[in-house]
DNA sequence: ATCATTTCAAAATGATCGTTCCAAAATTAT
DNA sequence: ATAATTTTGGAACGATCATTTTGAAATGAT
């Protein structure tokens, strides 16, 4: 009976979600929307309701489609610690050699609706929280298990300061998007995961050691 | 001949700061800004121009009288080390026991205004490079100087690190301001300036020494 | 006093906002 | 065929946006 939806839903969504993306949720307007969509306005509220309810989707999609699969490849790595060390190389090289100049939409909105408005700052916490404990925390005692990472570090106190390394990095990669800057910042999260005892290749400078 | 101002141009100016500072750029429109600086219409444009100006002007107000006094006061105290490391306690300090969970007007802006407007993204890049090199990395390099830090710390990179952690400091502050997550990143912070030879009192736990 | 300027207060501007509604055309099933 | 539903395209909604304008009251200087 009913006709078939001509166009790919996730498709229009992500494209939805490219230009939150980059101009945020106040900046966006519907006719924005629509011109990036590529679709017109009854399609967009048949199919996404009202404007918040397409960016809520759009954020939601952002993590599970760019943010949660980066990660995961990631966590997959043989090198718990080479795979926390190119996670801000390959940022970095996204930002110079691209162009990437959006940031991180999590960390976008975290600024720009968090503080007023309980159902998005709900998911940015609940994401910011999934990156530190699944995805930092977890490399971090993972390389200390197999010596990687030496037993000083402490997984959770050093989750959390190197997912703010990782903030401080997309907040510089929206508006000082210099290599050499960018590259300080991910050459002092090393320092923060100082190789083990099975240290696979201890190239670079002198690295670190706790004493009494 | 002409009649006298009767408000103080610097406090209506210092109100319409707190209201952009809260809620961004876009969010706030014309009726909040008057209700909150308490003055009228006419008054706002002949003494600010627009909204743009008026924002701008905030933003300028807010680097002169919250962020640089606050810096200029820690660039004084008799203790670079402790200079740095005071920033992180009484930043924590300060959302946790007195809920301020604004952040910094300066990030904010960075991630809202920063791609889309060169004036606004002109000021926000002197403005963090500032705090990049006249605060940490002069502070770093006072402390590698009086022995207070050690001398393996390597001042431009610290510093960008440092600058990295705050931003991440403040974007937390936004969205998850809890006292013992903001306090680790704090402590890593302190991992990245270890003390050198004339260490003050060596409280706290085992620091980091250079080897080989 | 006069004149200049700023205040207050409100109305009016034109634009744009998000959203709803409508009517035809298109498509898919029965 | 008929019926169902989504497309397209556009008009229209009321609300709000930033801004300009108007006019009267208040204030200051000459």
């Amino acid at each position: 009976m009913p006709r078939k939806k001509e166009f790919d839903v996730g498709e229009v969504l992500h494209r939805a979600m490219e230009t939150f993306w980059n101009r945020g949720y106040e900046a966006t307007s519907l006719n924005d929307l629509l011109k990036c969509m590529r679709i017109q306005r009854a399609s967009l509220y048949n199919a996404f309701g009202d404007k918040r309810t397409l960016f809520l989707d759009a954020l939601r999609r952002y993590e599970s489609v760019i943010r949660q699969p980066d990660l995961a490849k990631r966590l997959k790595m043989s090198s718990p610690r080479q795979a926390l060390l190119s996670l801000f190389d390959d940022t970095i090289t996204v930002v110079v050699e691209h162009g990437a100049r959006n940031g991180c939409f999590l960390i976008n909105t975290a600024l720009e609706l968090s503080p007023h408005d309980e159902e998005v700052a709900d998911f940015i916490r609940k994401a910011l929280t999934r990156m530190e404990q699944q995805f930092f925390r977890k490399l971090i005692e993972k390389g200390r298990a197999n010596g990687e990472i030496d037993k000083s570090v402490i997984p959770t106190q050093t989750a959390r300061a190197l997912l703010s390394l990782f903030i401080g990095l997309l907040v510089f990669a929206r508006s000082r998007p210099e290599k050499l800057l960018l590259q300080s910042i991910a050459k002092q999260a090393e320092f923060l995961i100082p190789p083990g005892h099975r240290a696979a290749h201890s190239l670079g400078p002198p690295h670190l050691v706790a004493t009494g």
